[in-house]
Order: C-alpha cells, then sequence, then structure tokens
DNA sequence: ATTTGACTTAGAGCGCACTCCAAGGGCGAC
DNA sequence: GTCGCCCTTGGAGTGCGCTCTAAGTCAAAT
C-alpha cells in the first residue's frame, strides 16, 4: 500500500506518516523498487495503535520508548506492560477530571438556563 | 492580593496571569498606587472558571471570546450558554472516546499478562 | 522525448500556549 | 543612600507536534 492509501486508512497524513518513520516510532516501512514506501497490513495496526496511544495524550517521547521497547524483542514485555499500565493510570484520572468538570459546566448551563440569570454564579 | 498570592491560589504562573490579561481574557483588574496588580477574590473565581474551560480543552481563542461576550453585558447571555452548550458537547464526546480507548488499553495490558504474549496482539 | 504527477530527502516553518528576558520603577531594611 | 527584591512593560524565546518547502528521482501517459 503506498504512502497515500496509509495515510487514509490510518487518518495520518502523509508528512505525518515520514515524520513518524523519521522519529522512530515506525520501523522499516518496506520501499519498492523505485525508493517509494509501501505499507504493510502489519504497520496499519501499528499505526492504529500508535494513535490511540496519541489520542489518550501519550507524549511522542513516550511512544518512541515503546516503540524502542517493542523493537528490542520480547524480554521487555514486562517494561512495556509498565509502561502502558502507568499511562492507563494517567488517561483514568483524565476521564475523572472531565467528568468533574462536565459537571460543574452542566451546572453552569443550568444557571444561565433559569431566568434568574443571578451575577454570582454567571461570572 | 498580589500576583503571586492569586498565582498561588489560581495554580497558574504570574507569568500566565500577565498574559491572560495582555490577551484579554481577564479584564481590568485592580492596580494600587505603584501600579502592580491588585487581584479580588472575583478575578480568582473568573480564573477558576477559566481554567476548567481550558482543562477541557477549550482554545484560547474561544475562551477570549466567552469573556469578550461577558464584558458586553448580559444580552449576550444566550450566546454565552449556546457557547458552553457546545462546549459541553465536546468535552462530552471527548470523554466517550477516552473511555473507548481505555478499553484497548485495558484489552492490550490483559494480553501483556497473559503469558501467551502472542505476536499478533502485541505489535 | 517530454510532460505530468506522485514520490524521495533534509531541513525550515508554523500554531498554540505559554515562558522568559531586559530594562526600568518603587519600597522596605540596613 | 543603596541594597535587595518584587513589581512593571514590550517583546523575544521555547517545546511540542506536526506541516510544508525545495530540489531532485522515477514511471507512466501523450
Amino acid at each position: 500500500m503506498t504512502i497515500q492509501e496509509a495515510a487514509q486508512r490510518s487518518g495520518l497524513s502523509a508528512h505525518t506518516l515520514r515524520y513518524y518513520e523519521r522519529i522512530g516510532l515506525i520501523h522499516s516501512v518496506g520501499r519498492n523498487s523505485s525508493g517509494h514506501r509501501e505499507y504493510a497490513e502489519q504497520d496499519l495496526q501499528w499505526l492504529e495503535f500508535l494513535t490511540r496511544l496519541r489520542m489518550t495524550g501519550m507524549p511522542i517521547a513516550e511512544m518512541c520508548r515503546y516503540a524502542e521497547l517493542r523493537r528490542m524483542g520480547e524480554h521487555t514485555a514486562d517494561e512495556r506492560r509498565e509502561l502502558l499500565e502507568r499511562h492507563r493510570e494517567h488517561v483514568r484520572s483524565r476521564i475523572a477530571q472531565l467528568s468533574q468538570d462536565l459537571a460543574v459546566l452542566d451546572y453552569k448551563i443550568e444557571s444561565y438556563r433559569e431566568q434568574g440569570c443571578s451575577p454570582r454564579t454567571l461570572l
């Protein structure tokens, strides 16, 4: 699959795919006879997971670390799991925080709905 | 209250407080006789709400818009409410997305826990 | 044979949200 | 008075994560 197809299917831009490869997030994408990238199904699965890590707020540097561990082989499985577990905690507390913020937002909107429009809550 | 106290209590840096004032997020903070900022209790409440909007991912530009509407007076209450309602939708879908990502993360971690360590799921 | 268009690389540029700096002012303590 | 410290301002710098440019290669279409 060409870089454009991979971009389409992963939802990332071709620019970003090259960037990810350059910084070591994606390793050894195949090339065809004229030097163009050829993405395999496996690359797409990896990209999908990377994208999920990004969307949940993992910094690029930490994703690089994870990618590096993965390249190092199976004996790094424990460390990879621990990295993911730490990240999971981040995601959990993010969800908790957002839920709390959502409740405040609900309250604020409700205050606007009540015609009272009391200045104290509508700062 | 001095800028340092306001920084402490709001969790923002003094630099950020000045920046927020400069871009119009905070309006007309009082000054004392020597030109130093003096924050009032009301400013702190407003900062707290601003911080909540930021933490939930509202861009600065949109917060400025909200601050501007607020300054324009009560006849903008509807528009402010609509802005908050749109933002609430963003927050809701963010929570939904994160919850889904969390489930994938759980699954991945579980795969690591099972000694099998099957390559297909541990990309 | 030449044009078109997608690809390659190294490296520069951008938008966001801060974060810091330089130059100067004001005030209390010694 | 002068030292130290915190404040002021305008403007420059930073870190992150892309995003784009320039210059060149290659292959298919005309």
